[in-house]
RNA sequence: CGGGGUGUGGCGUAGCCUGGUAACGCACGCGCUUUGGGAGCGCGAGAUCGUCGGUUCAAAUCCGACCGCCCCGACCA
């Protein structure tokens, strides 16, 4: 590909929106544009290495025998209606009715016509199991996407899906994903750990979520430094300390003036923060209030607290008034003398006896509050996020916290969508069974983008050979004072290209400083660069973008591994 | 949705406070020179200053509303 030809443009500046250095160097390459908050457009650059990706995901997908198909973006809302998910997804789907009045959706995912088509094909459990899996767009509507092409809106994702006919069948595909996305990040040249993750709104009973370690990650990982522990902090379960002993004491008031925080309070009574209880509210999707109950050295995490209380559509952070009709005072709450609630109790605070908690009167809390005598818990749960330096729930040595970008996951979801739209077989023993499904799922923007953040120095890209766009970089130079250096630059451009293995090559009339510097940025593993001096020096320069190393090869040679070899090694 | 910021040629910015009809660098076109690390000189093209409304003799500049984008939070398969 000549660059005098590139549908692409390389900017000298920073583009002022971007921060990470994947997105930075993403628009200054010119592999991408962006149209809208969370919606790019992949030029020629960028959409050549997005395939690449993709090949190496369909290479690994195949190979434990997933079939590739295509389903479409825009589903009659009628299916997801028939899931139940068109009720319990929010505003991140996108609605819409077609000219004939019928309601429409842009999908988020999959699985729904997975389990439509099983529906209609699989009629005996002598089709099972299968795997399925296709690259297609997805739509979700985020409250608010970020870092370039890490958190979008519209994007492209291999999504696979297994239908097994049983819970044995199932753990098969499961393991099967694991391990091909094991091969898949290593070939991205990723570093990945599998975390073990919340099922969220796909249901089912078990998940992993492949993290890559990045500052700018959204995701808190806990991970046991001696790697026999890797949670998402949403779902994260660590061993809490012994609770104190004690028996009840009488409940007391105390004035406890301007302490409307844990810390302020606990500073105030010149107690520890783990004789206190925090109280936190939230409510709930359907529109329950829920009040959560963990001690002061500890912090709600909302994830395990919504599945506690099996919260429909989720929970959110209530608001003053809906605090105070049911009877408590924000800043000084307690469930105790609480009405119209539900009550949740981390099971932590639920045994640590005589704790400070609000007495529901601004400026005044309680000594001595027990749960279970001064109030009734609706539930008990583990409710509480994993803290830096809590023991490991494996070998107890102190967890370490740290940031992550999901890069693929893996779910089993079980037989939700199989049995909420009636999708079954015939099994051996004439039975209707319905299958068990499993759902995978990779995006290939933020995989390129993620790679960009593992693969990068501060002159640019350097792409992993197995995604470059390219497999070299062609540099023509000072060929205006000997006409060799054009014979030759385009005699190898030829070779390649008649070996089926295009390289780019930079035609344009720049000055070497343009040229040169545009080659680091754009990132191709192997630049090879062409001048009266490299023809003197007996042939081409061959540069290792990634290394750095240097080496004059003779014309024959460079020739001989641009038709062979995937790499030019320098 | 809450908080903060921002919007001036393709990109990065100045000008705004103190109103007088748009500037600089890069990129772009043409010519000459130059050619191993973002070249030089000359000529040139390119902007409804986010949108709408208001104040004023006069608005990029002051006021209001709205919109877009970015960051933090909420949210998230």
């Amino acid at each position: 590909m000549r660059l005098s030809q590139l549908f692409f443009a390389s900017l000298r500046d920073d583009p002022a929106e971007a921060e990470m250095p994947s997105h930075r160097l993403l628009l200054r390459a010119g592999y991408v544009r962006q149209l809208g908050s969370g919606i790019y457009s992949l030029l020629p650059l960028g959409y050549r290495a997005t395939k690449r990706v993709e090949q190496v995901i369909r290479e690994e997908i195949d190979r434990i025998g997933g079939q590739e198909l295509l389903m479409p973006v825009v589903h009659p809302a009628e299916l997801w209606k028939e899931s139940g998910r068109y009720q319990k997804i929010g505003p991140e789907m996108v609605r819409f009715e077609d000219r004939g009045g019928r309601d429409m959706v842009l999908a988020m995912t999959h699985e729904e016509v997975v389990a439509d088509l099983v529906r209609g094909l699989v009629q005996s459990y002598r089709q099972l199991p299968v795997i399925v899996y296709h690259f297609q767009t997805k739509f979700r509507d985020e409250p608010r996407s970020r870092g370039g092409l890490i958190r979008v809106r519209e994007f492209t994702m291999k999504d696979s899906y297994s239908i097994d006919v049983d819970e044995a069948g199932l753990d098969r595909s499961y393991r099967l994903h694991y391990e091909a996305y094991e091969r898949i990040f290593k070939r991205l040249g990723l570093d990945t750990i599998a975390v073990g993750a919340d099922v969220g709104i796909m249901g089912g009973s078990e998940a992993h979520e492949f993290m890559v370690l990045n500052d700018y990650g959204e995701d808190t990982l806990v991970l046991c430094p001696s790697g026999d522990y890797a949670a998402n902090q949403q779902i994260a379960a660590v061993r809490k300390p012994e609770p104190p002993k004690g028996a009840p004491l009488p409940i007391e008031e105390v004035a406890t003036p301007g302490t409307t925080t844990i810390a302020t309070l606990a500073a105030f009574l010149g107690v520890g923060e783990d004789r206190t209880a925090k109280a936190a509210f939230f409510v709930t999707g359907d529109g329950r209030l829920v009040t959560a109950i963990v001690r002061g050295d500890f912090d709600v995490n909302e994830t395990k607290l919504s599945n506690a209380v099996k919260a429909i559509g989720g929970i959110r952070p209530a608001q003053v008034d809906e605090i105070k009709a049911a009877g408590m005072e924000p800043g000084y709450g307690s469930p105790v003398g609480a009405r119209n609630t539900a009550v949740v109790v981390d099971d932590l605070a639920a045994k640590s006896p005589n704790l400070v908690a609000g007495a529901n009167k601004v400026g005044f809390h309680l000594r001595n509050v027990n749960v279970g005598r001064d109030f009734k818990p609706d539930i008990v749960a583990d409710i509480t996020n994993a803290r830096e330096g809590d023991p490991c729930p494996t070998c107890g040595k102190p967890l370490e916290l740290k940031k992550g970008i999901e890069v693929g996951n893996i779910f089993k979801l079980g037989t939700d969508f199989t049995v909420a739209l009636d999708a079954a077989f015939l099994a051996e023993d004439g039975t209707r069974v319905h299958p068990i499904m499993g759902s995978y799922g990779i995006g290939l923007g933020r995989n390129l983008a993620v790679i960009v953040e593992a693969h990068h120095d501060d002159k640019g890209i350097v792409w992993p050979a197995e995604v470059a766009p390219y497999p070299a970089h062609l540099v023509a130079l000072g060929a205006a004072r000997e006409p060799r250096v054009t014979e030759t630059a385009e005699r190898l451009h030829q070779v390649a290209l008649d070996a089926g293995r295009e390289i780019l090559y930079d035609d344009r009339d720049e000055s070497p400083g343009v040229k040169l510097t545009d080659a680091e940025l754009l990132g191709m593993p192997t630049i090879l660069t062409v001048s009266p001096r490299s023809l003197a020096a007996g042939g081409v320069e061959v540069t290792d973008r990634a290394t750095g190393e240097r080496a004059t090869r003779s014309i024959d040679e460079v020739e001989a591994l641009l038709r062979g070899a995937e790499r030019v090694p320098a």
